[in-house]
DNA sequence: ACTATATATTTGTATTATACAACTATGTAC
DNA sequence: GTACATAGTTGTATAATACAAATATATAGT
């Protein structure tokens, strides 16, 4: 088996695309928790980003505004965000975390991580603080 | 603004899901080539795995069986992949991929892996292997 | 050899996440 | 005040997926 030395770049965007691959599988169906892979984020973004409207909710996650229109109108139904208007703008609003909407997120945010926790166990602190650091460090590159 | 201090896991959890967030935006609207995210993996899988039949790629992609049923007719649809029948068995075939496939296959490659160069060109190499190290081995963990 | 069961794959149907386009309501500029 | 711009919602289409039903073939028990 003659394997073909690859450069970093061409490994880590292969790694990549399975990752995504596993990753969809894992969310799509045993999904972790309540909340579904859009709900985490958009309430971990408002929690610890404070609230903001649709639209910048849209740009920082990159997708149109309708996807996170109904996003959030699903949130809100289900009572995890509430809106308040914009006392500027009639048109805008935005959106707070409700109580329920914390704890929600809290314990998914713990599920979560205790999955990743457990899948680490055995990595040392070093790679896993390194794989942490370079992920994001990645992550504040492909905007 | 006090941050919270994170254990790595919980690091890597949240930017895992921002990976996955940002990933998923890129590859949905601007896709890199001719080839989906899914086509892109059943290619290379047949290619570099030699060929299989739909069960044993939907366990590999842990991707139902009629997923992928329907993604490899449409590969075959495209002439990237052709079908051996199992001479053993008359219900299963094998996949095997032609040269346009392999030819596809390789075109998106180089055009992803430009596209991942481009973004690492401000690291280090170090922290380039040492990212796609990482990459891999938490992919092999999380089956 | 016959029948029941298991297996590989396909096809039908529903769901979900997404984008784009059309629409509504409100704001801003000339 | 009219025209244009903007924040958000709703209608519609598409793609990727899962689950269930169907088909064809294989295997086991009698």
């Amino acid at each position: 088996m003659t394997e073909k030395i690859l450069h970093p770049a061409e490994t880590i965007e292969l790694e990549l695309a399975i990752l995504m691959r596993r990753f969809l599988a894992v969310t799509t169906t045993k999904k972790i928790g309540t909340l579904d892979r859009s709900a985490y984020l958009l309430l971990h973004q408002i929690s610890s980003n404070g609230s903001s409207g649709v639209k910048a909710l849209a740009e920082e996650f990159q997708l149109d505004i309708s996807t996170i229109s109904r996003q959030t109108a699903s949130l809100e139904q289900k009572g995890l965000v509430y809106r308040i208007p914009d006392p500027q703008d009639g048109r805008a609003y935005s959106l707070q975390i409700t109580e329920i909407g914390a704890a929600e997120l809290a314990s998914n945010k713990q599920a979560r991580y205790e999955r990743v926790r457990e899948l680490l166990q055995d990595w040392s602190t070093e790679d896993q603080q390194k794989f942490g650091e370079l992920l994001s460090k990645f992550n504040r590159i492909i905007v």
